[in-house]
DNA sequence: TTTATTTATCTTACATGTAAACTATTTTTG
DNA sequence: CAAAAATAGTTTACATGTAAGATAAATAAA
């Protein structure tokens, strides 16, 4: 399959796709490394601890906590679980519903997760800093107007 | 943690952070489920035989190949052994370094990758179909010039 | 040349992601 | 109400990702 066979827009959307590939992936990848060398946690663990943390106080259910996620989505079963043990997180069985339960942060969790919080901004912060202020605002509604014609 | 305790630009940083990651994943997620439905093969692989198809003849060894992945970044020695079982990729050890050896796709390797990128060309142009070929170039050259500020 | 170091890759153990089948419960429908 | 369908979550099996330590070969140093 050469170039040749591709059309100019196929070849620009290529283009732009790999370049979103290896940036998103690049700075996830430094943002995961320095979670788990600091914390002993990963991005998907303070994703968890993000939602419950904006969620409403008695908690979120599976179903709704893995709407809300960004990095994992697949069987958050074990996740949970391995949160619970190390004492992050809890469960809440529901009254009205046998089938559903309740997981909230304790408040070990969202101590670790306030920390982890103030340290990611400033990694973040200092991955872009060489991106000026104008582009990322601009950057950011075009990532997110264009996420909703993906749908 | 509240709000009013980040700066303006951490701010903005977390934002462009937070779109960069849900666009990303959300397009890695919709090209891996095609790949996966139409071929039993997810991003990992594909990205090993577009990595191999455009590598010199004789091949590659695993840290020339694992140094070029985009996706895939540990251990990829589960990911090749799967790989040569299903008789999409082939080694050779090396003669003047036994401790190396060299990776290259096979015939049936590579007519699938020609396959799956032809494919891919047409998935990835539809998901990107609402976005403007000029912002396309502008954004893609923005993300190629920040990424080298990632190093 | 012998020892020490570096390099390339693997092995192990465990965490996480994916798909499909399964269980229990609730809701809908006739 | 009873059967069917939908919902919430789990379980299983396997693929992949991560880290640390091990192994073997090549290279550098004494």
């Amino acid at each position: 399959m050469t170039d040749g066979q591709y059309t100019k827009r196929q070849k620009e959307s290529l283009k732009l796709w790999i370049e979103l590939l290896r940036y998103s992936n690049k700075l996830e990848q430094i943002i995961d490394d320095k979670l788990r060398q600091n914390y002993g946690q990963n991005i998907s663990r303070f994703d968890v601890l993000s939602q419950l943390a904006r969620a409403k106080p008695e908690g979120l259910t599976i179903g709704e906590l893995a709407g809300q996620l960004i990095a994992s989505k697949g069987n958050i079963t074990g996740l949970l679980d391995r949160m619970q043990k190390d004492g992050l997180i809890e469960k809440e069985t529901k009254k009205n519903d046998r089938r559903s339960y309740l997981v909230r942060h304790t408040k070990k969790g969202n101590e670790l997760f306030a920390e982890m919080a103030e340290k990611n901004a400033q990694w973040v912060e200092t991955a872009l800093e060489d991106i000026d202020i104008d582009h990322m605002k601009e950057f950011a509604q075009f990532l997110s107007k264009s996420r909703n014609s993906l749908d």
